[in-house]
DNA sequence: TCCGAATCTAGAACGTGTTTCAATAATAGG
DNA sequence: CCTATTATTGAAACACGTTCTAGATTCGGA
């Protein structure tokens, strides 16, 4: 799927360094991913590690990448319970914000740094939107994998994505609680697949 | 409105804290904010800048507060353009999306700041939200003020500004163009306002 | 007007993201 | 196996947000 370029060493290298990436993240928050301590974890110089990713914030994004990776790997094949779009996507929702409420502060570090991207971080942050939306459309879908999504399906895709972002930012900001977060999806959520 | 505390000469300090952030923010965007800088062309000393704005995500999201108070007293009064709240809607996020291009740096710091901020900015952050369902409840109702917003009316508001935040982050970090927003947020209204 | 408290100033200092560089190690091509 | 290229290392240095300190200055109340 995403063949990382490259010699074994480097592979290795590159994924300790998102191992201790996601490590201190869930440990301390955005602030603790320290691209010092990073390099230390990983057993590789400061210098490597910026040549591997040219900044925090790549680095977390390509780290967010990969966790997105594999929830979708986790939930392939496997149909989204539920008889209703409405319901099948609540159930996706639900299934993702517990899972982050498990780990408040990967979560935080996560989301502030893809929120805090920049122009030169384009293509990882494409990258997770894709995802994002893939894992979407499937619940919507359901097991009818046969039709063709309509254009007015992606756009309301689209549109779930992007409340759910702006919810998940009133979370990780103490904004707003979890609770708060599933009951603002549910609204929007009704709204649009009516 | 919005009372400032403190003596004349605090506000004047504070007034020219903003105008000077403001400034530098519209000539090179957030990295062109510096506190030093601010507090140079402010005329008040580093500690004093702190003393004000506690960092530099509040100093932003503070001055994109005053920059929605502006365009909140500007709307003032006059009717907005359109004869169904979706044209209404469209016309005002029209404006705001070309004033924005005109200003793409200013915009990319308010922004960039809004989406880094953290809990301990959720005051000025809940005061730019106020804002922004405001204007957005003030295009939908148009002239007929009469009705009260009802509870569906209000959780329309609250997508239709999530979405145009999201719209926003991928205009700022160069995914997406301005006409990509308007297409986007028009879709988007489309659905949430049948 | 005078005093004490609050505020402001100038500047040093600290932490962490980022850059740079010389030396060493690994790797690929002949 | 040898060599040229490239990657990695370790460490110093730099940039900018933030904190701290010591001495003015300003302000409000007696």
């Amino acid at each position: 799927m995403t063949e990382t370029p490259g010699s074994n060493a480097q592979r290795e290298r590159r994924r300790r360094i998102l191992d201790a990436t996601i490590a201190l993240a869930n440990e301390g928050g955005f602030d603790a991913v320290q691209m010092r301590e990073v390099a230390d974890n990983a057993d590789v110089a400061l210098g490597t590690l910026y040549r591997y990713f040219p900044s925090k914030v790549h680095l977390l994004v390509t780290a967010l990448g990969r966790q997105f990776e594999r929830a979708e790997a986790q939930a392939q094949g496997r149909p989204v319970p539920g008889d209703t779009p409405h319901e099948r996507v609540m159930h996706v929702l639900g299934v993702t914000t517990k899972a982050m409420q498990k780990q408040p502060q990967l979560t935080e570090a996560l989301t502030r740094a893809f929120m805090f991207a920049d122009a030169s971080v384009s293509e990882e942050i494409h990258y997770v939107g894709m995802k994002l939306t893939a894992i979407i459309t499937h619940a919507i879908e359901g097991t009818d994998q046969t039709r063709e999504p309509t254009e007015e399906d992606t756009a309301i895709v689209r549109v779930i994505g992007d409340v759910w972002l702006s919810a998940l930012m009133g979370w990780v900001t103490g904004r707003t609680t979890a609770d708060e977060v599933e009951r603002s999806m549910d609204v929007a959520v009704r709204l649009l697949l009516r």
